[in-house]
DNA sequence: TAGGCCATCTGGTCCT
DNA sequence: AGGACCAGATGGCCTA
């Protein structure tokens, strides 16, 4: 049992277990060890369950060991269901994904990683990474490939192992300004979406403002350098009518071809792939799917997009995809605002999933619980706890009728964790 | 490699 | 009008 995680313990006994009529034994007794963070609840029980990962491992004691914190179970973390954010941030430096609207507007958990990833096997080729991937519906003829952060990390991890050289340069003309230094000045105040997800700059309201994702703009390898540099630049060129904030957008636009030039003078189709993907509806109508119902009515948008390279961006005068309509005249900005919004909803129901998971027991810390597995063991657990303060919750679910005794509610919830546990544990 | 799970985008609906 | 909530579609990751 791990110390620094709570703990539920089911302590067998051999005797005879009354079925129907079972009272939970008055020595029951929550424990709490020295650990905070660990709590044992003992009572005896006939158990009736079959064996399990935990029975193997404990004997006649069954651990159902949930942590109740994150803190000091970085394996739990790597294997929690629902995570935070942040916690994906942390575990998943190396494989960013997704779409280049998820890039341009906010670090998605996924997309942004702070950290060394322990799976680099499974990292892919260059960037801009074509993965392959099983058959997928073509819609509209565009089948969904995403670019983003996998390939902009992977170009990180291998300009931090390989390029040393192009760092020192960069780190020469930077010499180690954060992102928000460099930028700030140029953009006035003015947030550009894109410039949202640049590590180390954070505007009010940009989401994910965590300390794990700052960074020195000297520290970036140079090629992701100049994707942030060329996509702020183009965004806010896009989204601004100041004279002054186009000319410096358009210098930097300038200035990252130069730079990229030099960085990769075999050719600007990674280069060129990078922007393309920073660049939200470019990147969009290359990978994004299109609904039935908005298809036709996207189509200018995406072959007009698709048209645009950065530099139609950054100097077209003519209506920038901010302003165009979409469906029910729902402007591209407002659509990726509500994208946010909904991104952030769903990780405020991943945390609350997570926050669940560590509430309910589990087998083991390396037990994998689905969203659907953490609502039903948790329902069982409450049943159980509920039965234990002499309160009935059974007949008001599926049990209508049938109140279920303690001891039956204890193996409801035994059996719903070793069913979701064997739904899917990992080896 | 198929299937499960998850994240994300997107449009629809309802509510304030 | 705009935001919250929801469901469908889809791609990516992971495991058996």
């Amino acid at each position: 049992m791990v110390t620094t995680m709570a703990s539920v313990q089911l302590v067998k006994n051999h005797q005879p277990h009354h079925h129907g009529h079972y009272h939970p034994p008055h020595h029951i007794a929550l424990l709490r060890p020295a650990s905070p963070m660990s709590m044992t609840l003992d009572y005896s029980l006939a158990n009736t369950s079959q064996s399990s990962e935990g029975d193997a491992q404990s004997g006649s004691l069954r651990d159902l060991s949930p942590p109740l914190s994150a803190s000091g179970s970085e394996e739990r973390d790597r294997h929690s269901c629902s995570e935070t954010p942040l916690k994906k941030n942390k575990r998943k430096l190396s494989e960013p994904k997704k779409r280049a609207d998820t890039v341009e507007k906010s670090p998605s958990p996924k997309n942004i990683k702070s950290g060394p990833s322990d799976k680099g096997s499974r990292n892919k080729t260059d960037l801009p990474t074509i993965k392959k991937s099983k058959s997928r519906k073509v819609i509209n003829g565009c089948a969904k490939k995403s670019f983003s952060w996998s390939a902009a990390k992977q170009s990180v991890d291998r300009s931090e192992t390989t390029s040393s050289s192009s760092e020192n340069e960069t780190s020469k003309n930077s010499e180690g300004a954060s992102i928000s230094q460099i930028l700030q000045p140029i953009f006035h105040g003015h947030s550009p979406a894109a410039l949202g997800f640049i590590p180390g700059l954070y505007f009010p309201g940009t989401p994910y403002p965590h300390s794990a994702l700052q960074s020195s703009f000297s520290t970036l390898p140079l090629q992701l350098q100049h994707t942030y540099l060329a996509a702020a630049a183009a965004q806010a060129t896009a989204n601004s009518t100041s004279p002054q904030l186009s000319s410096h957008a358009g210098a930097m636009v300038e200035s990252d071809r130069s730079l990229q030039s030099k960085c990769n003078p075999s050719g600007p189709s990674s280069f060129t792939s990078s922007i393309a993907a920073l660049q939200p509806s470019t990147a969009q109508c290359a990978s994004s799917s299109k609904t039935s119902a908005s298809m036709h009515e996207d189509d200018d948008d995406a072959s007009s997009s698709r048209a645009q390279s950065p530099e139609d961006l950054s100097i077209s005068g003519k209506l920038s995809r901010k302003h165009r309509k979409n469906y029910k005249n729902m402007t591209r900005e407002r659509r990726v605002e509500a994208n946010a919004r909904e991104r952030t909803r769903v990780h405020t129901i991943s945390a609350a999933f997570d926050a669940l998971r560590h509430a309910v027991p589990s087998y083991s810390h390396n037990q994998k619980l689905s969203k659907l597995a953490i609502l039903r063991i948790a329902c069982s657990y409450i049943m159980s706890l509920a039965r234990l303060a002499d309160l009935d919750y059974t007949s008001s679910s599926e049990h209508i009728g049938t109140p279920l005794t303690f001891a039956q509610c204890v193996d409801m919830c035994t059996n719903t964790i070793q069913t979701e546990g064997r739904a899917r544990r990992r080896h």
